[in-house]
DNA sequence: AGCACGCCGACT
DNA sequence: GTCGGCGTGCTC
């Protein structure tokens, strides 16, 4: 029998399979210890075959590292599925395990405890059998025939290890060892019997139905989270297993404490706060079967369940669910490949669904279920629109309108608590009029201009076409063109000055370099410590802070501006999410939007909460400039730590991929171009982007695939992306 | 990734 | 003379 082995080495040169021998049966998914050269290296059987594949002097396996099978069959697939996205096979591998037991480091606990042997003595024997003046001795036999066993670590702390070391040695006392699991702790919730509501009865009979994909769209508050463990419950029962993904943020323990008491130990969990062991042990439940849910953010997609019922991404829309980090993927793909494997069913939720989500489901491929009534009855809080322009001709130019000013000084008089939201998204330079607000946008393309100030042009990095920089607002004529931007200590100071005897709190990057000091701001927020919370991004997902009544928004613009197609999709879930902070107790909540353009017509569809508006205008949007999901961007990242490498390799990557689509129909335009950030870490970065027409998409992505795979060019890495959510 | 082999400069 | 620099080549 020849095994077909990966080695544990993530470089492209030795990304490829091995054959060897061995003196003892193995199965697919087993790892290995094998010589490899001079070394012993760790490797992945990931098939077996009667003949080797080439004329070798094949070598013996040295030893199988676990007891159990690591990968699945399923996994092995996936890994299959996943290499052929220009990913080393290695690197999917590792991603299906935790990192411990790769290195062999971590392995499961074994809590040791100490036990009186009673089997061969008595009290009377014990005591006959030890030294008369060994009084500890003494004691512990005497405590240890009471209690019968205790652990270890606690005998310890009463006793010298050596007086217990020689009673174990005269098998007086016996040391036992229980394996234990390491569980990560999580707040204690109650799990309250929730009535469900006819659609929530209606949503969990659709999905338990013949179908088996959907899309839950469901405002803030409507239910859904009842809705996925009812469906777990089900699927559950009919001895399958199931995996829920939230997005990194929501993973507050209030959510794993809903789920604790609802599945008990039936739920693993996985995220980063996790020690090593922890990490181990929540893993290998569900390897063997112990758990059977699996809830975490995108890795948890790779979870080692077998059998899977359901898949339930939550809040799909969620950037998290990308990953942006070396190998690239993206979490529905993953998805979609196991529910299709397992014939499972595949959730969706959201309250503000991506555009090319809903488009798909429209199509066909996801059976959309609505859930537009919130479960307790309460209205969602009302937007109002303050024109910024007309502030500022009054003459006010500070941050804030006088409107917003008067409503925190109400909020704060009846002791309720506000948030100021800074949208601070995509924060590179585009130009902006201060009087008119008009931002200068690539003809051909329809996004905002980037603004390089090294060389005062403008550019559009889909195209990269480039354009003469402006002083004067071709519009209105007004010369005040700023590179807007609020920061959120300037924010603090102003508040600070004018509520002098609040207190100001502030969540951004800055403030959170731990994930602590996350914690604690909120904590601190939801305790009533503090007045306003100023943030980010950071402050607009799924926090429940009872007390809020106002929603203040600044700046709300910026993600108009940004240059991106998604630009709008992203400001009506940030606005929508951010206003779903407001009123969420008994207290009706407000929301104040600033603006330079009210009439934006994103923001008179966030008002309404109206989604199948903005998505039917912003469909036609995206079918006039051809974006996804009409197209498909394909972008390829080319990263040196030489600059003349990198550049002369993303050329010839551009010429390579232009002649593989010569006869290729549907190729909107292939272009060359130095990437946004020029150098991140170190590596120069440039790019080849190739936008195809969406019927030519699936066609045409494989062969850059095929040009990708084939591209080895010593001291460059290329990425491949697909629609990326953002071309930094 | 590592560890070899291999061919040119300054040292006891 | 040789110790050691790191260029490139191979690993079933």
């Amino acid at each position: 029998m020849i095994y077909k082995v990966i080695v544990d080495i993530s470089n492209s040169e030795v990304d490829r399979v091995f054959d060897y021998r061995s003196n003892f049966p193995l199965s697919p998914g087993d790892r290995v210890l094998v010589p490899f050269g001079k070394r012993k290296i760790e490797g992945y059987v990931i098939d077996t075959a009667e003949t080797p594949s080439g004329d070798f002097e094949l070598k013996n396996v040295i030893e199988k590292l676990d007891d159990f099978t690591a990968v699945t069959e399923e996994m092995l697939a996936l890994a299959n599925y996943m290499k052929t996205m220009n990913l080393r096979h290695v690197d999917c591998l590792r991603l299906f395990m935790p990192s411990s037991l790769r290195k062999g480091k971590a392995k499961l606990f074994k809590r040791k405890y100490i036990k009186f042997n009673f089997e061969e003595f008595d009290i009377e024997k014990a005591l006959a059998s030890i030294q008369k003046n060994a009084t500890s001795q003494h004691k512990i036999i005497e405590r240890l025939v009471k209690t019968e066993i205790e652990q270890e670590s606690d005998l310890n702390r009463m006793f010298a290890s050596s007086t217990i070391k020689t009673l174990i040695e005269k098998n007086i006392l016996i040391r036992v060892e229980e394996q234990e699991y390491r569980t990560p702790k999580c707040f204690d919730i109650e799990d309250k019997d929730i009535k469900l509501t006819q659609d929530q009865k209606d949503a969990i009979n659709c999905i338990m139905g013949p179908k088996n994909a959907f899309l839950v769209h469901g405002v803030t508050g409507s239910g859904k989270t009842e809705v996925y463990m009812r469906v777990i419950e089900e699927v559950l029962k009919k001895g399958q297993n199931a995996i829920m993904l939230v997005p990194e943020i929501s993973l507050t323990p209030q959510m794993l404490g809903v789920f604790r008491a609802r599945f008990g130990d039936l739920v693993s969990l996985q995220h980063s706060g996790l020690t090593v062991g922890e990490r181990y042990d929540e893993w290998y439940k569900l390897r063997v079967g112990f758990s059977k849910i699996a809830l975490g953010p995108r890795s948890a997609i790779f979870a080692p369940l077998e059998n899977v019922g359901a898949i339930i991404i939550d809040e799909e829309h969620d950037g998290s669910y990308v990953s942006d980090s070396n190998p690239r993927y993206q979490t529905i793909d993953i998805a979609k490949f196991r529910a299709n494997y397992n014939n499972a069913k595949l959730i969706l939720g959201s309250a503000t669904p991506s555009v090319e989500t809903y488009y798909s489901a429209l199509e066909g491929q996801y059976e959309i279920i609505t859930l537009d009534k919130r479960i307790n009855q309460k209205s969602l809080p009302e937007i109002e629109m303050i024109d910024m322009k007309r502030e500022m001709k009054a003459g006010n130019t500070s941050f804030f309108s006088a409107k917003l000013l008067t409503a925190l000084e109400e909020t704060l008089k009846e002791g309720e608590q506000a948030m100021i939201f800074l949208n601070r998204r995509g924060y590179s330079s585009f130009i902006r009029c201060s009087e008119c607000g008009f931002t200068p946008k690539c003809p051909s393309c329809d996004v905002a201009l980037y603004h390089h100030t090294e060389d005062n042009s403008l550019r559009c990095h889909y195209c990269g076409n480039k354009y003469k920089s402006i002083s004067v607002c071709p519009i209105c004529g007004n010369k005040h063109l700023r590179e807007g931007r609020i920061g959120t200590q300037k924010v603090v100071k102003e508040l600070e000055r004018i509520f002098s005897d609040k207190k100001i709190i502030r969540m951004d990057l800055d403030s959170t370099s731990t994930k602590d000091s996350y914690v604690n701001i909120l904590n601190m927020f939801n305790n009533g410590e503090a007045d306003i919370l100023v943030g980010t991004q950071m402050i607009a997902k799924g926090h429940d802070f009872k007390n809020v009544t106002l929603v203040g928004i600044l700046d709300a613009d910026i993600s108009i501006y940004v240059q991106d197609f998604r630009a709008n999709e992203r400001t009506y879930q940030l606005i929508t999410q951010v206003a779903g902070r407001a009123g969420r107790d008994v207290k009706p909540g407000r929301v104040l939007l600033q603006t330079y353009v009210p009439n934006y017509p994103v923001y008179g569809f966030i008002r309404n909460y109206d989604y199948e508006s903005f998505y039917t205008n912003e469909i036609r949007r995206r079918e006039g400039a051809k974006f996804p999901p009409f197209s498909t961007i394909v972008r390829l990242l080319v990263q040196s730590d030489d600059e003349q490498i990198a550049d002369g390799a993303n050329t010839k990557l551009a010429s390579q991929i232009r002649k593989a689509l010569e006869s290729q129909v549907g190729i909107i335009r292939i272009q060359e171009m130095r990437a946004q950030m020029r150098k991140r870490a170190d590596m120069y970065r440039f790019q080849v982007v190739v936008w195809i027409d969406r019927p030519a998409s699936t066609q045409a992505v494989e062969k850059i695939y095929e040009v990708v795979n084939n591209f080895n060019e010593k001291k460059v890495t290329v990425f491949t992306e697909i629609n990326p959510l953002q071309m930094s």
